[in-house]
DNA sequence: TTATTAATGATTGCCATTATCAATAATAAC
DNA sequence: GTTATTATTGATAATGGCAATCATTAATAA
């Protein structure tokens, strides 16, 4: 169950691999597990939760490994960094994903993903009515999810 | 220079007292003192920054009990905290504060603060047609401030 | 095949924040 | 005022997530 398509799945490999060659890094077996596993998996994972998914098949790979490859991921412009409070990073798939803010419930912990043209042209706005060159944004909502109000 | 007018000064006093009172907490001395510290403080302030701050008068006060009461205050309701990535957690004033986002300089690391009815009521709107019920939001654009862009 | 050096895995280090604990002091009871 | 209760304090240790270290391994190029 494959979170993205298989032209996703192989648009994030190339893309990936294109950094890989742009910077002189090495593919290596671990990273293509890796990646392979990260691809595969839910949208926010944790490096916790990869590792795990991972060590059963490949008890051999160790976190740090784990931790650095999404580090890269990140950096490859494949992935993202999600932070909630002190919570543990999570890592969202980036490819075949359009930009899109979250509504957090503060009960069970679910993200629902959503999106405002509307919201994000007035951010840029604001911005700029502010002298402020914009290059990301994080806008969070928390509250009661419909299952849990 | 107290960034708080007298009003609003004795208002996050009394605010606390009640909070105090309620929980069957007690006034300090060293409670005394960070408050009013706090209150006179910059905007988006550290713990480690306001115990420097006390500490040229009071270097009795430790690190713990600014950082305690920090939490406190933010229990109360006259402190809030801002978290920016996996930096120091700061704490901005409350009493006298309108609701506001910000625009964060990944530069110098100017906060901008900035406020927009009309992206409020769309959060708003977006949280209801997900079936959400929003308590609060936080809004944050990083990009380059006027000085560094 | 050999040389170079990035990557790995185990471990330690770092740093912000919280927990611990004995001593102190704020409030209530008398 | 005196005493009892217990929240608070300050010093310090513990915690937890993540980065750094380092000897070893292995990917790429010569
Ligand atoms: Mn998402
Ligand atoms: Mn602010
Ligand atoms: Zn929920
Ligand atoms: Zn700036």
């Amino acid at each position: 169950m494959a979170i993205i398509n298989n032209r996703d799945f192989i648009t994030a490999r190339e893309t990936l691999s294109a950094y890989i060659n742009e910077k002189g890094l090495r593919e290596t077996k671990q990273r293509q597990i890796i990646l392979d596993a990260f691809l595969s998996s839910g949208r926010h994972i944790t490096a916790t939760e990869l590792h795990k998914r991972i060590s059963g098949a490949h008890p051999e790979i160790g976190f740090a490994t784990v931790q650095r490859n999404l580090n890269l991921f990140c950096e490859s412009g494949i992935a993202e960094e999600i932070k909630i409070g002190r919570q543990k990073t999570r890592y969202e798939q980036k490819i075949g994903h359009e930009h899109h803010d979250h509504l957090i419930c503060v009960k069970c912990g679910d993200f629902i993903e959503v999106h405002d043209d509307k919201i994000e042209n007035l951010q840029n706005k604001l911005a700029a009515a502010n002298n402020f060159r914009p290059i990301r944004h994080k806008l969070e909502i928390y509250g009661y999810c419909g299952n849990c109000k």
